[in-house]
Parts: structure tokens; sequence; C-alpha cells
DNA sequence: GGATAAAATGCAATCGTTTGCAAATTTTTT
DNA sequence: AAAAAATTTGCAAACGATTGCATTTTATCC
């Protein structure tokens, strides 16, 4: 086989002369302008794809002012290294690469540490994509209110009971802490500790249905069950080590804000020989692969991040347009695995 | 706090305007070009900060053609689910984001799935990037070698020792291979499983190894041990329960060509009650986070995926230089846990 | 067959930067 | 103080596609 590059780049010019009709012609023939007679438009098409022609995306940027790029940022805690450790933050990154590519749009990847922090003039006013997808709230919302401020088109995944100038996609976290809590309960836990970091908002919702569970469930609640750590398996493994070193094993249950967090306390629990479920029961949150594989299996809660990323898109579309946008409440179920419970 | 948007889009001519100055003069001065007076061009950039200033990229990408964009392609393979479930592939995604944005470039992400099949002219003739980096060669290596062809510049993860027309970065699957294989040897194992897909260049590489590493120990092989399944969890444990079923538990040991693997075949293992690792020592590859979460610990090899990335950036941008390029083999380790020996 | 309507194509301005070269300004030299 | 050299700045032509409007071609009607 021999390398075939073309001596001179191929432009729409030069496929329209070889077509011998005008660029303007060529230029809707690509685009199957019905302007154009059909039969044409089948030349120029058959003609474009025999010269391995492509339509040059700067110029056609340039000229229409649409990128067809949306930006979409991990949004991560600055102390720690959430980042890309956190199989559930990638799995919605490739839910929505899926979701944008079946509306024609092409992904960008960033994360918050990167690039400018003004997210408006670096991504959109310079004309690098159309819209931006962030992930995360974080802890604080400074640099995405910036962004929003600005006017710009943008769509969040986080707590969408969040009163915000956005609208924010995300699961049902107070319906998903309050499930995970009534679970445990109802398999005769008692002392349930919470394991999070309640800066988030995310994180606040569920802590308000683990709360409101015990009420519902007549069980007195503990403030020291509720434990701020960071949102990391190494942070929960040390926690929980270290409160058993402390205080013995002075609960029974463990609600965790996300899987990684509860692998790491199942870590610590079963190197200590406490038996799950049957000493301590526990649930996580996410749902990620690895959550079945788990000996015991984790009992979890289960957001539809595709449904999450479908709706992302649509919300951002409909910005592009002006129409109206509202924050979504995706699916939320609980997992229930052996973690939990012996029974199958 | 109001939303302030310029009545009318800010361009370079306006910027320069407003400083008295022509417009190359403007660009000049942003770029920091030493052409200009030291004095104008910090008054020329603080009046862009001030104004929230960006260059429109688009229409710099047409002037300059480049791009700054890099694609970066999961090459899945077709019928399997690997893609977002693994967590190897979207980490070296992370490590590539951060080793790009180091060099000033920005990173558009691809799954094989989507947009043409003829990525030369999808991502670089229409100049949406200036470079391709593909993860993993996929069982064929069609594409990407119809890519390499007509001579856009491009670098894949796979197996460095394939002879290739392009770059390949990877471990050194054969010592991998062989230093898992070896590992279990020495700890007394007779019968090992070799468990993956040896379609794989890069599998192929480890069973070499695999192979090897017996032929010094003088163990004998068995072909009745090197089973091909999907790279998955869920083949890895559907394999090793229908095995037990059908034969018993007739090996002591099992190689897997990665964690996700060797976690399915954990999980099935642990369900039928066999002790790992005094009956079953097992491996696995890539060190996940979750590797060490594990109950028990599982024994690994790690490859340098933040070398890697660096490397893959760095033989990208040789290419852009017509500077040579060559394969290069990162750093690869074994991680001994627990789940091949007991002592620490 | 000529007038009119409908369909198909082409003209040319525009999107916003960058950059080779020329022009203007300042500094140095004699 | 004029000439030469060095430093700053500006002119204007690209880069390649898109699109409103004008123009040409073809089809329709009386």
């Amino acid at each position: 086989m021999v390398t075939l590059v073309s001596e001179t780049k191929l432009t729409l010019a030069k496929l329209a002369d070889i077509a011998g009709v005008s660029t303007s012609t060529a230029s809707r023939a690509l685009k199957d302008n019905p302007l154009i007679k059909q039969e044409t438009r089948s030349r120029i098409q058959a003609l474009a794809k025999e010269h391995n022609f492509s339509i040059n995306a700067a110029a056609s940027r340039l000229r229409t002012q649409k990128t067809h790029v949306i930006a979409v940022i991990l949004n991560l805690i600055d102390n720690t290294e959430q980042s890309t450790t956190d199989p559930f933050l990638l799995k919605l990154v490739g839910e929505l690469n899926q979701a944008l590519n079946a509306e024609g749009y092409e992904l960008l990847l960033s994360n918050s540490f990167m690039a400018s922090d003004d997210w408006a003039n670096y991504f959109i006013r310079s004309q690098r994509a159309d819209g931006i997808i962030v992930i995360g709230q974080g802890k604080s919302t400074a640099k995405i209110d910036r962004a929003a401020q600005s006017g710009i088109p943008i769509v969040v995944w986080g707590d969408a009971k969040t009163e915000a100038p956005y609208p924010i996609i995300g699961g049902d976290n107070y319906l998903g802490g309050y499930t995970a809590t009534q679970h445990l309960l109802s398999h005769g836990a008692k002392r349930i500790l919470f394991l999070g970091d309640s800066e988030h908002a995310e994180m606040q919702e569920r802590h308000r249905g683990y709360a409101q569970a015990h009420k519902d469930a007549n069980v007195p609640i503990d403030a020291q069950c509720t434990c701020a750590i960071d949102i990391t398996s190494r942070a929960a493994y040390q926690y929980i080590n270290e409160r058993i070193k402390a205080n013995g094993l002075d609960f029974d249950g463990i609600v965790c804000v996300s899987d990684m967090v509860a692998l790491g306390a199942l870590k610590a629990l079963k190197e200590r020989y406490v038996g799950i479920p049957s000493d301590v029961g526990i649930v996580g949150y996410d749902d990620i692969s690895l959550a079945e594989l788990m000996h015991p299996s984790l009992t979890t809660v289960r957001q539809n991040t595709q449904q999450a990323a479908k709706e992302m898109v649509t919300q951002l579309l409909n910005q592009f347009e002006n129409k109206p946008t509202e924050s979504q409440v995706v699916e939320t179920t609980l997992i229930a695995r052996r973690s939990t419970q012996h029974s199958d």
C-alpha cells in the first residue's frame, strides 16, 4: 500500500472546481440542502467521498459561529484526589459522550484545575465550545455561578433541588439517603453511621434523608454518627479503623456517600473480622460496576446516569434555542445486595 | 450582581481600537511578542483582561492551521462492553488530559463507535485536531493502520513490541506476564490458568511470558489452562463458575489480563468458598485503585500510566516537528498483595 | 411561442486572526 | 545635524466555508 498524501490540500473550492460547480453549490450539496437538485447532490457527495474530502471545521466554525463542541468539566474537589480515581464520574463522562454524539456534538474534556478559572471566557467567548457541562457542584459553586452569570449555556450535575439560575440534573439525594437508611433500619440496625462530606449540597440532602428515616422509624439519632470525611476510599478506611480502635464497634450500620467510600469502610471492617452484614450492614452510593463484584456484594443506590446524560444534553440544547430550562431529578433506586441482608 | 453581556461581541479589532493601536500590534502584544514594546504589551494585556477578551479560537485555527487539540480515541472492542466499565482506560484518559494540558493542548474525547471510521479525514483533514492518540490496539489494527498510512500524527497505547509504522507506548507485557506467573509458581502453584483474550497483541505477549516462566521453572504447561474469554468481570465470573462446576477445582493459580477480570474470578471463587490464596492464588493486571481495596487485596501488575501519558504526548509532538519517533516501553512492576501470599 | 412561475445555481461579502513586508518612529553613529 | 541602524507599529492579504440575494436555467401555462 502506498501512502497517498494529496499534493495540495483539498478545499471546498477545489472540490467544486472538479465537480464543475460553484463553491456555494458544493457547500449546499454536501449538507444535502434541498435547494440543490438531487442528482447534483449525490454526484458531489460521491466526489467528496472519493477524494477523501472533509469540510474544514475551523473555517466552518468561524463562519457559522457554532462549534458543535461541548466542554465537559470535571469539577474536582481541590484537596482530595477524588478525580480520576472515581469510576462514577468517568462513567458519567462516557455516557455524556454517547449522548452528545447522538446529537452531533463532540466532547472536549477538562478538569477544573486546567485552563483559566474563567470558564465563560476560556471556552465560550473564545469559541472553543458552544456550552458547558459541569460534573459536580463541588463545595463551592462560585466558579459555576460566575460562569452562569455571564449568560453562557451551562448545565450541572449535582443536587437538583438546589436553587440556581442554571439547570441542575441529579439523582434524588434525599430519597437515596432516606431509602438507604430505611433499608438498614428495617434490617434491624440501631446505630447507623453516615460517612461523607457534609459540605456538598448533594451530601447534605442525603443526610436529610438519613435523619428523616430515623425519625420515621422512631430511632434516635446521634451526632456522633455523622462523620465528615473526604470522599475517598482511603479516608473511609482510615476513619473506620481509627473509630473502632478508639470506641470499639459502636455502630451496626453505615450509609456511605459513594461506593468508593463504602469499599474503604468494608476493607477496614473485614480486616477486623467484623461480620457483614451480621455485625454491620453497609450501603454505598452510585452502583459502580464493582459494587456487585464485592464480597459480599454491595447494597447501593443507583442513579440512572444514562437518563441523566440525555437530560443534561437536552437542557443544554434548550438553552441554545432560548427555550426554558429546568432542573431535573433522575431515577434513583436502591439495589439491595448481600452487604445488608443474608437471604436472597 | 448584574449579568454583564457586552452589547456587541468583542473582537481583536475592537480591542485594538480601544487601545489605539492596529490589530497586528494587538495580536502580537497578546502573544507577548518581543517585537512589540514591553510597555505596549502590558498595556494591551491588561486591557484584554479588563474587558474579558479572549482570542477567537476558530479564527485563530483557521489562520494558523493549528488547533492545539488532540483527539483521544477509546478503541473499544466491538462486541464487549469493556468501554466505560474499565477504570484503567479512563485512568489513562485522565493522565493524558494532564499531560496534554501541560503542553498547551486540549483533549477531544471519542470512542471508536462514533464519528466516521476514517479517522484521518474526520479529525485531521477537517482540522478538528492536530493529532490522534488511540487507546488500545484492539483485535485488529486495521483502522489504526489506515489512519497512519495517510500520514497523520498518531500514537497508540498498546504492545510496544509490535512492529508498526507508528509509535506504540505500553508496558512490558512479556515481563508482566512472566513476573506474575513466576510469582505464583514461587509460591507453590502448579497449575495456573491464564485468563484473557489471546487475540490482543498485548495479551499474546503476556501469554508468552506466562509460558516462559513455566519453562524456566520446569513446570509443565497445559493447553487447558489457557482460557480465552472476553475481558470483562462478567465473563471471568461465568467462566470460573462453569469450569469448577464441570471439572472441579482443577487449578491452583490464575493470571488475569486485567484487574476487572481478576475481580470477576475472585467473586466466583469466594462464592464457592475457595480459599485465597490458600487454595488458589490470583494475580491481576493494571493496579486499578480497587485492587488494594479488595479482600484479600489483589496482587497485580502496575504499568506506569503517568509516564506513559507523558511519553505518548512527547511522541506526538515529535511528529509535529518531523522528529523521529519510536515505540516506548514503560515501567512495569509486580505489586505483591494478599491474594497470592499470606505473610506480609 | 412568449410570459410567468418554479427550480437550480452562482456572486461576493463575511466570520476574526495572523503575519510578511513596508512604513514610521526612535536611537545610534559619524 | 544628517545618515544609518534599530526598534515599533501598521497595511493588507490570506485562511476556507457559509448564505442572502441575484441570476440563470428549466418547467408550466395560456
